[in-house]
DNA sequence: TATGAGTGCTACATAAAGCGTAGCAAATGG
DNA sequence: CCATTTGCTACGCTTTATGTAGCACTCATA
């Protein structure tokens, strides 16, 4: 379960999550992430590179069709949060 | 999609994945997750018990009916993982 | 040629998070 | 009383992330 130290670093998901529909610029991508620092977001695309799951093409990053795998779990994933968001105990202050 | 910034933190989907068959006990846990130090998973755990995921039972820790959904789709992980593994680039050196 | 806006990406100092080891208090059993 | 196991915490240190600034490059317009 290898890919679980991959995608289980920080902002993996959330890099992925956002790259679901379209291709997103470094800049783009950066600015959904909740301003993520150009370091880490750097850091993170050049895994995600390495290990073939996207990729930078003409307008910006990208799946590859090897991640595209991923696109039937994440909406799933989804799924699952809209349930525990109604149903968990105590929505307590998270912000 | 708040659930993403929850278990998109280190360790969490490895945390939730080891528990998915029995329950372990908080150091049963550690060991299973690679001797993680034991601050870190217990932020985890607390974290975990807050959003009504996880509870300490009798036999140790063990995830709650809201956070069974979750064990339809991190087989569905296991199995893109394992595609992923076959099919990725260059396994290069990645220890 | 130049200027301006966009791109991917890096440098730097600071703050936060994680790590490894040791050990505590409570519960259990001899 | 002692040993074992439990969940969990404290400590000092290393690693990682953050935030801001800016570089080098490309493209379009002038």
């Amino acid at each position: 379960m290898a890919v679980l130290e991959l995608v289980g670093q920080k902002w993996m998901l959330r890099i992925l999550w956002e790259l679901r529909d379209a291709p997103l610029t470094f800049r783009a991508l950066r600015a959904r992430c909740d301003n993520v620092s150009p370091t880490v977001l750097n850091q993170r695309l050049a895994a995600l590179r390495e290990a073939g799951l996207v990729e930078l093409g003409d307008e910006g990053y990208e799946p590859t069709e090897l991640c595209r795998g991923l696109g039937d779990i994440l909406p799933q994933l989804t799924d699952w949060s809209r349930r525990w968001e109604k149903e968990r105990p105590a929505p307590a202050d998270e912000d």
